[in-house]
DNA sequence: TAGCATGCTACAAAAAGAGTAGCAACGAGG
DNA sequence: CCTCGTTGCTACTCTTTTTGTAGCATGCTA
């Protein structure tokens, strides 16, 4: 449950996915979840990092070899979001309570 | 990315990992998630509900064949946050910020 | 030295969540 | 019919998390 605890925090899978791609700088992650705010980005950052999912390389921010694992474990969320999004036509995705 | 709003809120994978191993009642899903407050439990319920991930059978809530399509993608976490931890003996997984 | 990008912190306001109470609806037992 | 217990859920208050905006210190280039 502490992984999930870790997860279920705004951003933190978002950051993950973002930087699967390649190292990305503070301010490059932060462009590409556009509405996140340097304080959580920082806080999701330090968490990722101390749970050792992510580190500072040269280029900036990059997946461990354990993140790009969990990654992994994520990538196939992609290709089944976009059927779930797509056979969910009535409803609305982004329904805040 | 809407996927990754709906589960990065709190609890909404600890749900769905709740209800894989069968239908659960309200009052169920709340014991088993401790610190889960009802309110948040309907919000989440609700969402999953209005995204077709959780239906309300005869013996309460339960997973759709599209919240067990997605949990057969979740299930191998459970593994690897068993070995994430043990490898992980200096930090806290609680830590908060 | 001036300019610019980067990583990050400060701070206040807003939103989300926790925790506790309690209500309406239902069935079982008397 | 009247309690008793369970269930799903809402109300309400208080705390934590997130947002949004400013801005500072550092390092680089010119």
């Amino acid at each position: 449950m502490a992984l999930f605890d870790l997860l279920g925090r705004r951003w933190a899978l978002g950051v993950i996915w973002q930087l699967s791609e390649g190292a990305l700088t503070f301010r490059q992650v932060q462009a590409r979840c556009e509405s996140v705010s340097p304080t959580v980005l920082n806080s999701r950052l330090k968490e990722l990092t101390s749970s050792g999912l992510v580190a500072r390389g040269a280029s900036g921010y990059e997946l461990t070899d354990k993140g790009r694992e969990l990654f992994g474990l994520l990538k196939p969320f992609g290709a089944w979001s976009q059927r779930w999004a797509d056979e969910l036509p009535d409803t609305q995705p982004k329904g805040r309570l």
